[in-house]
DNA sequence: AAATATACGGAGGGACCCTCCGTTTATCAA
DNA sequence: TTGATAAACGGAGGGTCCCTCCGTATATTT
């Protein structure tokens, strides 16, 4: 025993992992658009699935939150490694920003739905605040480096800044609100100024 | 015209008054230990009328969140006034704290309950802080002018402390827990201890 | 004591939550 | 290819909650 502990298990169905995509899709778009009371059967209308798809592939509200939003960092993630490419520092710096911003809106739903039960789940949070965290000081370390970026500002600083920005009271509009906000912020940023 | 405007008007009814008042309390009780989704019609229940009847004092979620809320507020105001005559400002504080741990719970709540209709509520935010800043000032004052108190702590940031202190994700007994790190800090406040 | 303005209770229609189970289908072996 | 069957699917169903509406009950007033 221990040589077959993986041998006769079939393959994943298909129509399974479509579906358990289909979920996440419709779930980040209507947990970023209705926050954190959000209706499941919402999720499952728009995913084109019966609500009993819905509740196998995520037995609980906390399971399909937490999916979602792991999957939403993972982009982030990806993408400040896509956009350490970019010639300028600070361009690059607001386009994760920018991309981000959806990411909070579902972790600020997150927090609220949670709290109730959140008890196991400060692992999971702080592990992808550290992914985070790196993700968003590789950005700025080269731009330090490069020089076209203060130096007396620490990744967690900005990281908080950001936050701050993004936890403005929500209106109609807000997200274009905070998306100027930040821009000013990374301008701010910036070494190219008189001081 | 303008003289008749308030004669003909019956006085209002004595069960609606005490409906009224059987609504608040128990609202009270359901939300700070449901949270913001508790349940109205729970509410109602607990409170021994119709569902009818909540409805017909609070139209709306929100009416009843600042009812209780503002209600809860003069409690603290009025509790800090008695505490004026306590022989001991730094109990005098603790045990002001203490009872407006609840008063924290009812407000967060609120604030995650409300932050979708929350736009022309920010004055009525406003106003009840203010008023609880300057609760909390003249504690604090009067410790100080005793030569009891640090006088290198400003109200604002006491509360800010206290507030700080408050929002320590729930656990199970999170109340417990705040209020034994409250006296610490209280502790902390005051002067008799070697510097 | 009668009149009536007010307040009360709860039924009712709609949405959501979550479970359970009969039906469908993708995989695998023959 | 063609079953056999494990796995996944859908949605009905029972429960709770939301909010409205209106017939009934009652506190005031005359």
């Amino acid at each position: 025993m221990g040589v077959e502990t993986q041998k006769s298990t079939r393959r994943p169905r298909a129509d399974s992992i479509r579906n358990r995509e289909r979920l996440l899709e419709a779930a980040g778009e209507v947990f970023s658009a209705g926050g954190p009371g959000a209706s499941l059967e919402a999720v499952a209308r728009r995913a084109g699935v019966g609500i009993g798809t819905l509740y196998r592939h995520f037995p609980t509200r906390e399971a399909i939150f937490q999916a979602v939003y792991r999957r939403e960092v993972d982009e982030m993630v990806e993408l400040a490694d896509r956009l350490a490419g970019e010639p300028d520092p600070a361009n690059a710096l607001k386009r994760w920003m920018h991309a981000s911003v959806r990411m909070v809106a579902t972790k600020r739903g997150m927090l609220a739905a949670l709290s109730p039960t959140m008890d196991g789940s400060s692992e999971f949070f702080a592990d992808t605040s550290r992914r985070l965290m790196s993700a968003i000081s590789g950005l700025l370390d080269r731009g330090v480096a490069a020089g076209r970026l203060r130096d007396d500002i620490t990744a967690e600083e900005l990281m908080r800044a950001f936050l701050g920005i993004c936890y403005i009271p929500e209106k109609p509009g807000w997200q274009d609100t905070v998306v100027r906000l930040l821009d000013v912020f990374v301008d701010g940023l910036t070494t190219d100024r008189a001081t």
